[in-house]
RNA sequence: GCGAUCGUAGCUCAGUUGGUUAGAGCGCCGGUUUGUGGUACCGGAGGUCGCGGGUUCAAACCCCGUCGAUCGCCCCA
């Protein structure tokens, strides 16, 4: 006989089961009631595209495109790409099916995401995301509805400890000035930043500012605030998101050199980070995001779209399960015994189950295994009410206060 | 991409300074006990000690490589 060898999993993927599979389904089941408290619109989108709907809409630059992408040739020797976020799809079928119709529009989905990175706590390389979007609205009112969104979303999920950190990146000039002041104030401290940081100088300058290394931290206090560079209308927005967010009862800090990795975002950038010290914050390690996002005025028309404001969120599901911890899965309501292996306690038990299951109560059999160990069985699975079959009858055995309308049933069936 | 720790039955782990047929608990399967019950006892199945090389008379234990896991850095959700 020869022995064949069990492939093994890829790296970075996770078969999740039981308790944890019970987390991710609640927080998937919660976003989807929120989803519509707020009337955001279901959307399905493919898991791949063509490569550059990825490349033109993140950045080349970034990480995320420029060493992380599933990438690949198909039979047609077209370059496609397993989506390494929501965004970018949703933005090219926005434009590629005319939804231009229902701006603004306001969307909803989750699923599975890829990007090749090392695989530590709350990352993975293919992990999964719940995903807002409001395109096509240029107010503040819009951002404000998004984040009142996050906000419901995690409080019902039963997560503390978590804090929406609110910055503004200003519009696209704004935004290019300071990163502008920024490369000067730094490039004069050069020599004495991280090594990480002299390399962020040339293509991020904005990462140096949330940079962990005490080297950093110092001359990060006296860098150039965004503030200063504002425009009026900018500053005018964000005043009208953060008077919003109090009016909704959003509680928020504001955090100056919150910034986001990917090229698309202007004006408002945030992110719901766990407090310092807090359960929440021992549970995720360093991934600590569990909720990020902003507006991405600038998006569409990196797609060959009409310019299109736009604003969104993306929550990693993985994270959000390991806050919301283990969920034990349902006992059965009534749990059926075969006591012996006669064909009539068989039968029996097939006709109980059906009409409790029919009646909507959550049933399961127990018939295997040595007969006298089935009841012992039967009582470890923790049901409220066990019922025998057995050649000489059937029976109910049940511990006191049972549901009425199922007491009502099984003495019917008993 | 960089660094650290780790990898023995389905699960949690033990395995003494390298020394004969690799162990326990839980779980699973079966039997006995009990007999209206999640008890106790007995027995069984299940491991080429992640994989591949090397050192040695001898390797789960030492060395190298590789794969994987975990935790950091980077990046991000």
């Amino acid at each position: 006989m020869s022995k064949t060898k069990t492939p093994q999993a890829i790296r970075g993927t996770q078969d999740i089961f039981g308790a944890q599979a019970e987390a991710f389904a609640f927080v998937v089941e919660t976003f989807e009631r929120v989803r519509k408290l707020y009337r955001f619109r279901r959307v399905e989108m493919p898991v791949f595209e063509k490569t550059e709907v990825f490349s033109r809409a993140i950045g080349e630059t970034t990480d995320v495109v420029s060493k992380e992408m599933y990438s690949f040739e198909d039979r047609g020797q077209e370059s496609l790409t397993l989506r390494p976020e929501f965004t970018a799809g949703i933005a090219r079928a926005y434009l590629t099916n005319g939804w231009q119709q229902h701006a603004p529009l306001k969307v909803g989905t989750h699923g599975p995401l890829f990007r090749y990175e090392r695989p530590q706590k709350g990352r993975y390389r293919q992990f999964h995301q719940i995903d807002a979007e409001i395109i096509g609205a240029a107010e503040p009112q819009a951002d404000v509805e998004l984040l009142a969104m996050a906000d419901q979303l995690l409080k019902e999920l039963g997560i503390e400890g978590v804090t929406l950190h609110l910055n503004t990146l200003g519009d696209g000039d704004s935004r290019e000035a300071w990163r502008a002041a920024l490369v000067e104030y730094f490039s004069a401290v050069k020599g004495k930043l991280s090594e990480d940081s002299q390399e962020r100088l040339e293509k991020n300058p904005l990462r140096i500012l949330d940079s962990k290394d005490h080297r950093d931290r110092k001359f990060v206090a006296d860098a150039p605030k965004i503030d200063a560079f504002l425009s009026d209308e900018a500053t005018a927005f964000f005043d009208a998101v953060t008077s919003g967010l109090d009016a909704a009862g959003v509680k928020w800090m504001r955090a100056e050199s919150l910034v986001r990795g990917l090229d698309y975002y202007r004006h408002t950038a945030f992110e719901f980070i766990p407090d310092e010290g807090s359960a929440a914050a021992d549970a995720l390690g360093s991934q600590s995001t569990i909720l990020g996002g902003g507006r991405y005025d600038g998006l569409m028309e990196s797609l060959g779209g009409a310019p299109t404001p736009a604003v969104g969120w993306a929550a990693g599901i993985e994270r959000l399960a390991m806050l919301v911890g283990e969920r034990v899965e349902a006992p059965a309501d009534v749990i059926v015994v075969v006591e012996d292996d006669t064909p009539n306690a068989q039968s029996h038990a097939w006709f109980v189950l059906s009409t409790l299951r029919d009646e909507g109560f959550v049933a399961e059999m127990v018939a295997t295994g040595s007969p006298r160990k089935r009841y012992d069985k039967a009582v470890k699975r923790g049901a409220e009410a066990i019922f025998k079959c057995s050649s000489d009858g059937h029976g109910l055995s049940a511990d006191g206060n049972i549901d009425p309308r199922l007491a009502e049933i099984l003495d019917r069936l008993n």
